[in-house]
RNA sequence: GCCGACAUAGCUCAGCUGGUAGAGCAACGCAUUCGUAAUGCGUAGGUCGGGUGUUCGAGUCACCCUGUCGGCACCA
């Protein structure tokens, strides 16, 4: 007889055992027919669970979190259900939910085409519209692998002999569709609908490069019509920000066949770029670094020496000259650690810190290049900490506190942070490890700053602190990193003379601030949209006659303010002064500054910024004024 | 690297099953000198990513290569 406890504390009393569904029916009609999918004492059960003794109940409608994911798995369902009709010899392997939806990995070796995806989508309506019901089932082990075996899904079978013993095997059945699932799934195929089939790719047979290629189908499903016009719209504004897509418009940097991942950078990009160096030597200098620069090539020998070559030899760019062979430079701590060692350094001299604008080169994949996101010619905002032990909690907090002040300059609040402790495969004897993993703790603690620990994903040399920054519509990107290097330095016999004359090796912190700058480049884009705040826009303001009249006086404003290094530009071409207000509004320069006869006899300019805000007339000076206000404030609270 | 798609004028794109390449915007010329998101008229512009093949004939079909895009794998 049990007894059901609600989410706001009622209780329903029952003289039989019932299921979730009868018990969305006792509280209402409605409820009844919304509900996908029962909470149980905490767990979600399907809505034909069957409950015996007295629990707590929440009913799962398509309104809860937990009923939008059973939505998008059961979609994945159906999606298979459709492609087992319509390809009988495909096989199904797994289906999970993703951020927005699902995918389903078959194996089928002609492959899909993107006519396919039509005609699956087509099917999948069809059954939405039998409504088939969904029934779970719970089977011996055995039979259910025998079952998959005979029916020739052969992964199925995989997955079921690799899962642990005391777990029961679940089927769900739809129609003639049998699928091996964990479940909770939606009681009917009819709840299901509102969906749309993204894309096609492959992937790799439990996500390993050299199993077999599956072919995987991608979709997003919501619970109404409007949710999915939401997201398809919301994409379409995402693909407006694209960076490569604005790059063009805004005329900042191209790419082209001869030097794949390489970056061609044009004026208004470069502008930018060298905006944000200057800034970051500003910070390097305020801080403590040393700024130098080493070689783009390097003999092999040292690469061997380090390390690198052994593992990374296939993604380096090799030259020969005189029968030398060199490596064009993927990263800047070896050349770091040569400078290290020139003369000899006493512990009074640590830390050292060494940073560098460091221009690498990396033999990426090809599948991987992306845009600035992923690229074969880079430059990291490197630096090495050389210090010693005791010296690694102090220099982590200070880079810490740096990072998260340059991060609020550019705009970033929100960063999320990770710190990867020892992996299984790793050098250096544990004492050692404790250390580092504490004092990296420690650092972050005392900043009251909240992490995430990423146990085993450390570098094999030491442990690591990433840090993540969300942008303005969520998307998450790694930039900083603070690693701790025991390794290194005693490879590349980098010493320091201690307090006892004994012969000491330093610890290194590797730590990067943007990461790679064209990479920073490419996400500050996104995240802005291409309208960059006025400390980095590469137009700052464009002056606008309205008629010949007022030419010279507006070249007069532009060296007025050029001379006060604000980088200024005017357009006298004969057109209306409402179609140059539309191109510099679309080319998204901050400010607008028109120019009349009234603004020349008072000397004036009136001020309109390209979200079509009007300022009204002011004096150039007070414009001046104006603009330096709102360099200063960088990103920060930026209007 | 792997799977799939795509590559046409400076940009965005059209060009059905093979039959002499097209639009809008931009550019250039002329007129217009104008007050806050597109002035009008005219002109020019392309070995259709590269190569090979099929064909009387290829932007269109086949194959190879390169690059890009979407994923997968990789990312010191």
């Amino acid at each position: 007889m049990p007894a059901i406890t609600l989410p706001d504390g009622s209780h329903r009393q029952f003289d039989q055992a019932v299921t979730v569904m009868e018990v969305a029916a006792d509280i209402g009609p409605g409820l009844a027919k919304a509900v996908l999918a029962g909470e149980v004492d905490g767990v979600l059960r399907d809505a034909s669970h069957v409950i015996e003794d007295d629990a707590s109940v929440r009913i799962i409608t398509s309104r809860d979190v937990e009923g939008l994911e059973i939505i998008r798995h059961s979609t994945a369902h159906l999606m298979a259900q459709a492609v087992k009709r319509l390809y009988p010899e495909s096989q199904c392997t797994i289906g999970p939910v993703i951020e927005d939806g699902f995918y389903y990995d078959f194996s089928y070796p002609p492959g899909f085409t993107l006519d396919d995806l039509d005609r699956i989508g087509a099917e999948m309506r069809r059954i939405v519209k039998d409504a088939l019901p969904v029934k779970r089932e719970v089977w011996h082990r055995g039979e259910a692998i025998q079952f998959f075996r005979q029916e020739n899904e052969e992964y199925k079978a995989k997955i079921i002999e690799d899962l642990p013993s005391s777990e029961d095997i679940t089927l769900y059945r739809q129609g003639e569709f049998v699928d091996l699932c964990r479940g909770p799934h939606v009681p009917n195929t009819s709840a299901l609908g509102e969906f749309y089939l993204t894309k096609l790719a492959g992937a790799y047979w439990r996500g390993d490069s050299d199993n077999e290629m599956l072919q995987r189908i991608y979709g997003t499903a919501w619970a109404t019509k409007k949710d999915l016009k939401t997201y398809l719209h919301r994409i379409e504004e995402a693909e407006k920000r694209d960076h490569r897509r604005l790059a063009k418009q805004l005329d900042l940097f191209h790419f082209q066949e001869e030097s794949p991942g390489m970056v061609f950078w044009h004026d208004n990009g470069w502008r930018i770029y060298t905006q944000i160096v200057q800034y970051m030597r500003e910070q390097l200098r305020k801080n403590g670094y040393q700024e130098v620069n080493t070689p783009e090539m390097v003999d092999i020998k040292l690469w061997e020496k380090s390390g690198h070559a052994e593992k990374f030899m296939d993604d380096m760019f090799i030259t020969e000259s005189e029968s030398r062979t060199y490596a064009v430079k993927p990263m800047n701590c070896p050349c770091h650690v040569q400078i290290y060692n020139q003369g000899l350094v006493s512990y009074r001299d640590l830390p050292v810190r060494l940073a560098e604008f460091g221009s690498c080169h990396r033999n990426e994949p090809s599948g991987a290049l992306h845009g600035l996101m992923r690229v074969r010619a880079f430059t990291q905002d490197d630096a090495h900490i050389f210090c010693t032990p005791k010296q690694v909690q102090r220099e982590s907090a200070d880079f810490i506190t740096l990072l998260y002040k340059i991060y609020a300059d550019f705009g970033f609040n929100e960063i999320l942070v990770k710190l990867s402790t020892r992996p299984d495969n790793r050098i250096g004897d544990d004492a050692q490890w404790d250390q580092a993993e504490e004092m990296l703790a420690a650092a972050l603690n005392d900043a009251s700053i909240e992490w995430e620990e990423d146990p085993g994903e450390g570098a094999f040399y030491g442990p690591k602190i990433d840090f993540s920054l969300r942008d303005t519509i969520g998307r998450i990107w790694q930039c900083g990193t603070l690693q701790v290097d025991f390794f290194m330095p005693e490879r590349l016999d980098a010493t320091y003379i201690d307090e006892d004359s004994s012969r000491q090796t330093p610890v290194m912190l590797h730590r990067a601030i943007l990461g790679s700058l064209e990479r920073f480049i490419g996400i500050l884009i996104e995240n802005y949209g291409g309208a960059f705040p006025a400390w980095l826009a590469p137009t700052q303001a464009v002056v606008l006659n309205i008629s010949e009249k007022q030419s010279y006086y507006c070249k007069k404003v532009v060296e007025t303010l050029g001379n006060q290094g604000f980088r200024v530009n005017s357009d006298l071409r004969n057109e209306k002064i409402g179609f140059k207000i539309r191109q510099h509004t679309l080319a998204k320069v901050p400010y607008l500054l028109v120019v009349g006869n009234r603004e020349v006899e008072s000397g004036a300019v009136a001020v309109r910024t390209r979200s079509g805000e009007d300022l009204g007339g002011m004096q150039v000076e007070a414009f001046a004024q104006h603009l330096a206000e709102d360099v200063k404030r960088r990103g920060r609270n930026i209007k």
